[in-house]
RNA sequence: GGCGGGUUGCCCGAGCGGCCAAUGGGAGGGGACUGUAAAUCCCCCGGCUCUGCCUUCGAAGGUUCAAAUCCUUCACCCGCCA
């Protein structure tokens, strides 16, 4: 099993670099590795972008390694340069630690915190370097990294060319490897993964380990997901897609998969997918042979929204999905189908008995669009619809007559935009 | 410390007293074509009680009938010299 390890990986896509591959291989293969990624609180959530990460820890401890999920509440307070052009504002600590409660409590969901001798545990950096004092970390860490080797790191030579760094932010590295440090020597954790921007950072620790404790260990990085268009994995019109229910709806996030290019479903499914490599080869030949039914998209979504908001939700989501972009008749779902999948939905209400707003009203009320202006313009260019039905004139407003089950209305806002509003 | 240059809408970047809600590009949105895809083409893209009004061009004051554009002070950035 754990010899296939780094083959699968390969195939996937998902090594970047690795420090010696043979040494690696041979330790991965001896006995259960201990392992560490951290996770620095820059937000109040993690986002899809982490979850590529996230799932090769997965992949790892499923292969009989020990995952050490790391929790930067020290790094966070400090920023790392690393793919920054620009400094980073500092936030306020009491943020910072609300953050990363958040970030534990979702990292817990991806990995196994609880089968005895093989579970992953849970650290935070913030245990073991606020304890040190600065005059303590200058003499015993920072006198093992030199100033030269620091400045030539990427994330560092980058910043001096575009604007300077701080001496706060130049002092990540330093902080990241004495995180190595410090897992190697309490828990022997002898292999660190991440990103492949962080392979600067990884590096530093490998060395601060050699020269304090004359030991080696390893450093494995995992490409950056890329898209083949160019743009940022990630990203919608609406921002970041987040693993939190609260700031992107498990809707939203089916969508976001869902609506996955033709040209990167492959690559998506060899990252994010636990199925087997026939299976996920299947779908990709789906995709060549009719990729209009986009089967492999739809896989996708539903594996890793049920991994991430449970399969309770992803059903409901994928059948909400299904009811409003099915067809056009929705008065033909009966009510309770479509109650469910408006739920989904970003919603408003309104009271019985008042006059109904305008439809410019009603969809700025949602949220959907930024203004009123901006749903004014959206009728002017013909992309506003009432229950699936163009409507023209920006002062259109719905009736009585217009309530599906005498609830309901569903907006649209050009193709794939719904929203609903129900009445109360 | 001295001298010079800069700070413009989501981002980059023109404008350098009235014709400026402000050229252009990117991002984003709508439409057509499709498959809730991509590419392409067309349109839009500060807000509102929308033939008009309001708020924007680092911040605060000032000059003027009129300022993003001129003056003063402040903040931050970038060069060159010390």
């Amino acid at each position: 099993m754990t010899s296939q390890l780094l083959a699968d990986l390969e195939w996937r896509g998902l090594i970047a670099q690795t420090t010696d591959r043979e040494e690696l291989t041979k330790d991965l293969n001896s006995k259960p590795l201990k392992f560490y990624i951290g996770f620095d609180p820059t937000a109040p959530s993690l986002h899809v972008g982490n979850l590529v990460v996230i799932l090769v820890m997965r992949r790892f401890q499923l292969a009989g390694h020990l995952p050490i999920a790391l929790v930067g509440g020290a790094t966070g307070l400090v920023g790392d340069p690393s793919g920054r052009n620009e400094e980073r504002t500092l936030n306020d600590e009491s943020v910072v630690e609300q953050w990363v409660g958040n970030i534990r409590s979702q990292l817990e969901r991806f990995l196994d915190f609880n089968s005895g001798k093989s579970a992953a545990v849970m650290a935070n950096n913030l245990d073991w370097t606020k304890p040190v004092s600065a005059l303590e970390f200058l003499r015993d860490i920072g006198k093992h990294f030199s100033v030269n080797q620091m400045l030539a790191k990427d994330s560092v030579s980058s910043r001096l060319e575009s604007g300077g760094i701080s001496y706060t932010e130049f002092s990540y590295q330093v902080l990241q490897a004495f995180d190595y440090l410090e897992l190697y020597r309490r828990d022997n954790c002898r292999l660190q993964l991440g990103g492949s921007d962080q392979w600067g950072n990884i590096v530093a620790g490998l060395d601060l380990i050699r020269k304090v404790e004359s030991r080696s260990a390893h450093a494995f990085t995992i490409p950056l997901m890329a898209k083949s268009d160019g743009s940022k994995f990630g990203k919608t019109a609406g921002g970041s897609v987040w693993l939190d229910s609260e700031m992107t709806s498990p809707y939203a996030f089916f969508q976001f998969w869902i609506n996955t290019d033709d040209a990167d479903v492959e690559k998506y499914l060899k990252v994010f997918s636990f199925k087997d490599r026939s299976e996920i080869e299947r779908l990709i030949e789906t995709v060549k042979v009719n990729p209009g039914a986009r089967e492999a998209q739809r896989e996708l979504a539903r594996e890793i929204t049920s991994l991430v908001h449970g399969a309770d939700q992803c059903a409901k989501v994928e059948a909400a999905s299904l009811a409003l972009f099915g067809q056009g008749d929705l008065s033909a779902l009966d009510e309770k189908t479509l109650a469910a999948a408006l739920a989904q939905l970003p919603k408003v209400s309104i009271n019985k008995g008042e006059a109904f707003p305008t439809w410019v009203d009603l969809l700025a009320a949602t949220g959907v669009v930024d203004s009123k202006s901006a749903a004014r313009r959206i009728v002017k260019e013909n992309g506003a619809y009432l229950n699936n039905e163009k409507i023209t004139g920006e002062d259109f407003a719905p009736t009585k007559a217009d309530l599906i089950h005498g609830r309901f209305l569903v907006l649209r806002k050009g193709k794939r935009d719904l929203a609903s509003v129900e009445l109360i």
